[in-house]
DNA sequence: GCGGAAGTTCAAGGAGCCTTGAACCCCTTG
DNA sequence: CAAGGGGTTCAAGGCTCCTTGAACTTCCGC
């Protein structure tokens, strides 16, 4: 439900498919559609399409490679790879005999988004309600009228039901993904590294 | 869950509660947080902020009214109600008399957002599982390994996944709300205009 | 019809986020 | 221990979306 950089009005245009130089059409693709989920829940594009490429390649990946296979800058790589693996769901590991890191995607990605996206809701929506609450506190104290009153209270109801849908959501996401994240670490990583 | 201008990195910063110079403070907070939501979930903040005035003082207000009262501009308050107007959550009336419009406040605001909402999420959900699925397509046909070809089909399932997950959501919400939305619109406006 | 207030449109300006690129640091290897 | 690739940091620039402000249009009332 959410979405970042995401107009009403006009064309919803998604990213380009071009920036990726010498990946075939259908990693490009790939890559780029999970750049846009990753987007569309409030992380950056990038940060996506990095974790794209380390599992779908499965190997790992120094980061040299993943500057040349998606078209990114030094500075971009490091703090990208380094979010990814605050969150756990990219590895470093140092290779013998290079003086290089390798990277490695770990499978949970949607665990992971799950958990942020509850977090950083929840608090929001707390947010909102506890503004609502004090608004009608305030409102009261200094005596407006009964109609106004009336309608703060519903936007406060409003508040309260969007919670608990926002509740639901999350559990039913939890449910219905669970059995497809089974699938995705059944065919646990064989990572060739 | 979707957020706009919401970073998950550092402070979670909601607008500031000043731009708002003549109101009371209950008034603004409720406003603000109205904003916040509307925000939130793609649109404009001051589209929010708009609606939530008229919303609270249940009665009719001019363009000059709404400018004053959120520290406006004149363009801005004539598309932001152009928009709200649009999605019918507004509605604008001649006043007898005066030579200027009145806008009064519908109560499905909720409403609105979902159907917005829905329409946008089911297309950029579709869009995304069609690119993964052409992925896998040309992936096939280009002879790409099996076992690269078993992570893109993983990441096809979880794309179908989240699209039943969101319909899920979408339909609780429903129900959720309707009640609540029931409650909004039976203290049905007595706008005195 | 005219005068003028109200409303609309749109180019220019501003704000926020992301990326780049270069200086700096670290650490391995010879 | 020196050399140099690899990695990190951060200020500057770019980009996108939103708002402003002013020219332009519309419409009411006299």
């Amino acid at each position: 439900m959410p979405a970042k950089g995401y107009s009403w009005s006009d064309a919803p245009r998604l990213a380009a498919p071009d920036p990726a130089p010498g990946l075939p059409r259908w990693e490009a693709l790939a890559i780029d559609a999970v750049g846009n989920v990753i987007e569309f829940w409030g992380f950056k594009h990038n940060q996506g399409r990095v974790w794209a490429v380390l599992y779908l390649r499965g190997t790992s990946m120094t980061a040299t490679q993943l500057e040349e296979e998606l078209g990114l800058s030094k500075g971009a790589v490091s703090m990208l790879v380094r979010d990814l693996e605050r969150w756990g769901v990219v590895v470093r590991i140092r290779q013998p005999g290079t003086g290089a890191w390798h990277f490695r995607a770990e499978t949970d990605l949607v665990q992971m988004v799950r958990r942020v996206i509850q977090e950083r809701e929840t608090a929001f929506i707390t947010r909102i309600r506890a503004d609502l609450e004090e608004a009608r506190r305030l409102a009261a104290a200094s005596g407006v009228g009964r109609e106004r009153l009336a309608r703060l209270e519903k936007l406060a109801a409003l508040a309260v039901g969007a919670e608990r849908a926002l509740r639901i959501f999350l559990r039913t996401a939890r449910v219905d993904l669970s059995t497809l994240l089974v699938a995705l670490g059944e065919g646990k990583l064989r990572s060739r590294t």
